[in-house]
DNA sequence: CCTCCACCTTCCCACAATGGTAAGGTCAAC
DNA sequence: GTTGACCTTACCATTGTGGGAAGGTGGAGG
């Protein structure tokens, strides 16, 4: 099977499947002669847990530790369950933190009149420091 | 004021108030006769302002047009407010989404022993495909 | 056989925002 | 005068994804 066909058939786009060997997450694939690659089943099986698994908001590197996980028949599901509870807290502790962040913007939002005249508390408020200390980075998530 | 203040002061690091003059968000800084950049009490305010506002999970662009807006006495209060409102529902659908990942993941993870069988349903299921179509990609969040 | 189109290959560029680091200039205090 | 804390610019890395160029391949229709 082309690329073409392993990417319609898992929704990993051709050029992904080919980053995702680059980096090592997938192993090289099998080349025909002219040197396209072929997938075969056992292959689309793998693309579609990378493609469920990042689906679910795991990253790149999570995903590396899932597909260890999945083909080591001796791990214990310990380890695989700790994986996902540690993201499930993740989500969480994101889906806390937007919560508040909307709960500010809800109040800011609520006191400008929202019509043609100029005033607008929201600008106003904005302007004064709120929080403080240095801002922390988060990774990105995904749909 | 040396660009180590304004940072400390804002909270926003050096090096970013360095990009953001860069990027054209934040106008060029005066300068010394040594060269360095010198920040004054109206500087801090915008830097203030951009800090809130990235707080809150705006984007540069969407800082940017904050930015305009605020600086623009002739706007009408409806153009902010409809900023923040899109906003607000980008959040709320972001939240639904990870809320539908957490409850997947969540019977997920409630079907796994975590003990030191091998025996695993959540490497099981992943395997499985689910969802179809292609990936949609989305911004990164901030706190 | 030739041409055309759809596919494949590799390689490089871009994005958003941020941090890191290196190589050098400056300034104040001791 | 030296040291150390600051400033300057410039380049590289990150995470995951898309876009595109430049070229090879393969099959279908003329």
């Amino acid at each position: 099977m082309n690329i073409g066909q392993a990417s319609a058939r898992t929704g990993v786009s051709a050029k992904m499947i080919r980053y995702y060997e680059s980096i090592g997450l997938l192993p090289s694939a099998a080349r025909r002669a002219n040197g396209y690659r072929d997938y075969g089943d056992q292959d689309i099986a793998v693309l579609q847990f990378v493609r469920r698994t990042r689906d679910l908001g795991f990253s790149l590197e999570e995903v590396s530790a899932l597909l260890a996980l999945w083909s080591d028949k001796g791990r214990s599901s310990r380890e695989v369950k700790q994986l996902a509870e540690t993201h499930i807290a993740d989500l969480e502790r994101r889906i806390r933190e937007m919560r508040a962040v909307m709960k500010t913007l809800r109040e800011l939002a609520q006191h400008c009149h929202g019509d043609e005249r100029s005033e607008c508390p929201i600008l106003d408020d904005l302007a004064k420091p709120r929080t403080q200390g240095p801002r922390r980075t988060q990774r990105a998530v995904r749909a």
